[in-house]
DNA sequence: CTTGTAAAATAACAAGTGTTACAGTAATGA
DNA sequence: TCATTACTGTAACACTTGTTATTTTACAAG
């Protein structure tokens, strides 16, 4: 009766996540991404009304592969918000552009903890292990660990920050135990 | 002889240098600066050769901005590092684009130390009294105290960060204890 | 095989960008 | 007063953007 879809929704999104993931989300044009997705642009503008919702899509598409990253991020260390800083850090690292996206936008989408936080209860997890480790106020100790981590993330969106994987952990379990 | 000149290269850059501040660099475009500058397109052409010049100069001027708001910004502490934070925290917090065009940009331009050093070697001085304070490795500590720095101001950029200069300076000089 | 129909490609439109060509205006020495 | 000419504004060009109109294409039901 009518023609096969060729371009699938899951196709579009691929290829613009890539493409943010490449260039940013202000990079993703129409025609670019209809290149990438080897198509015209009308696919595209038949699954999504408009760019706008196409992005929508994109931003939670990234906070997704950001909760995947941590989730499968290595527990290698006993020291509270050692981990989740090690994840942090190499998501800022590794993926520039996404960490751009989610945790310095221009105007926030989403509010910080619930991004960390997410489903798997991240943060409340090394809240309870700082509790139980002794300390006498675990929400002033995150807040201070937490703008440290940031700090070295940030640092390292930008290249001002080149210690290595070993350096940065010693530097956040070193930090904990000043802060504790 | 000839017409005197009405728009002055100092017009078309204060007008600019305002733009970037409450927009950004990226949002200045030939015709709304000409707009703002009280003109049309032409005179800018005339002193520029083209935008990246004039952008070139504004991002010069963005630089010299953040070294006098860094010199006249109050000295309250005899912590080492604890007023160029709250000078470098406040200035994320109140000029929150040219903050983001000098230290959380796409491509550095200038490097962080030479930003912060300027011509006044700001950090120069902080690493001499924290020696002078008797700490050991002033360069360690203070890698860690601009990393804790650099954070609180990202995130106050985000708005993540909302605590008073009270709690700040109190928050820097006790982080600076916990380093030592 | 024909043909209706949905999907895709092509082409166009409107808006906005940097930049340039052109024309009018006004200041100043003669 | 007037000619010169730098300076300004207007309009245009070439390009890129999102979006839409139109045409082409391929599949499946008859």
């Amino acid at each position: 009766m009518a023609r096969k879809e060729m371009i699938s929704k899951q196709m579009i999104l691929d290829a613009a996540f890539q493409m943010a993931r490449e260039e940013g989300l202000a990079n993703i044009t129409a025609r670019k991404l209809a290149e990438r997705a080897g198509c015209s642009t009308q696919p595209i503008f038949r699954t999504y009304q408009n760019m706008d919702l196409l992005i929508d899509e994109v931003y939670e598409r990234a906070i997704q592969f950001f909760q995947d990253y941590y989730s499968l991020y290595p527990r290698l260390s006993s020291t509270p918000f050692s981990d989740l800083g090690m994840a942090y850090i190499a998501f800022a690292r590794e993926e520039k552009e996404l960490f751009r996206i989610l945790f310095v936008p221009e105007k926030r989408k989403k509010g910080l903890y619930e991004l960390l936080n997410g489903k798997t209860e991240n943060v409340k997890t090394e809240l309870q292990a700082a509790a139980a480790a002794g300390c006498p106020d675990p929400g002033a100790l995150f807040m201070k660990m937490w703008i440290f981590i940031h700090g070295a993330a940030s640092m390292s969106l930008t290249g001002d920050y080149d210690l290595s994987d070993q350096e940065t952990r010693e530097m956040l379990e070193s930090a904990y135990h000043s802060f504790l």
